[in-house]
DNA sequence: AATAATTTCAACCGCACAGGA
DNA sequence: CTCCTGTGCGGTTGAAATTAT
């Protein structure tokens, strides 16, 4: 990676933030190429960014299917028990939450779970020191218990969700998959989407189907392969 | 209203591993 | 077998946003 770390130095290669320009770039030129080869993607771009730069952007905020809104009541216990049995495997995790990455739960598990997962372990004294009492609140949600304004937040979402795409209100028991349903989208993903139908449009050949009932991408690639 | 403290999360980094030359 | 390149993973950082004082 020393090649990388000199082309930031001479200014070759950007960091930070990405700009809406280079997401579009991306997002055309992995529909084009496919989402392997990154160096030679990110050469052939145009982007003056590192391979590993776009595949992190690509996997973390452009790909479809990717859900952006708040970890759900169901999807955050599914973490817990996850991380027991598992432990730091995130992309391992990632896996079992369709939609999510592993970049977003495992910050989520240090922003939100950890000290969770500490009071459950019976190490509440530290959990204490990393946080006071809003931490403590409505942990370990059930069906009846009170909630914390953050887990009803979820909850609230849960139901809505189901309500919007069900016509109906569902329980919090009933037993829906994760990929049921999807939050809704921020106004940019929508530009991403926008941006992949229309080269959708444009080229033919290529495993874009808007219409597909779940994952609209062709991985397989193994990118949802399990282990 | 100002500013200090804290939290969040996108992005980076280093390391390990796989596969090809 | 060794070296090189690309990829995947987990830990860490730091700017921006939010909350507390």
């Amino acid at each position: 990676m020393a090649y990388e770390a000199a082309a930031v130095e001479n200014g070759k290669l950007r960091k930070g933030p990405w700009l809406e320009e280079e997401d579009e770039r991306l997002t055309k030129y992995v529909r084009l190429k496919g989402d392997r080869r990154w160096d030679a993607l990110a050469k052939e771009s145009g982007l003056r960014r590192s391979g590993r730069s776009c595949r992190l952007r690509w996997l973390n905020y452009l790909r479809p299917n990717l859900k952006h809104g708040h970890i759900t009541v169901k999807e955050e216990n599914s973490i817990l028990q996850l991380h027991e049995i598992w432990g730091n495997k995130w992309s391992k995790i990632a896996r079992m939450l369709p939609g999510r990455t592993d970049n977003e739960i495992k910050n989520y598990w240090r922003t939100h779970l950890v000290k969770k997962a500490q009071i459950r372990d019976g190490d509440a004294a530290s959990a204490g020191n990393l946080q006071s009492n809003k931490a403590q609140q409505g942990y370990f949600f059930q069906e009846g218990d009170d909630m914390s304004d953050d887990i009803k937040y979820d909850f609230d979402q849960y139901q809505n969700s189901i309500e919007n795409i069900w016509g109906a209100k569902k329980t919090y028991s009933d037993d829906l998959c994760f990929s049921d349903f999807a939050l809704p989208s921020f106004p940019y993903e929508t530009r991403v989407s926008d941006w992949i139908s229309e080269l959708s449009s444009e080229q033919s050949g290529l495993t874009w189907t808007p219409d597909h009932d779940c994952d609209a991408w062709d991985y397989s690639s193994s990118l949802w392969d399990m282990n």
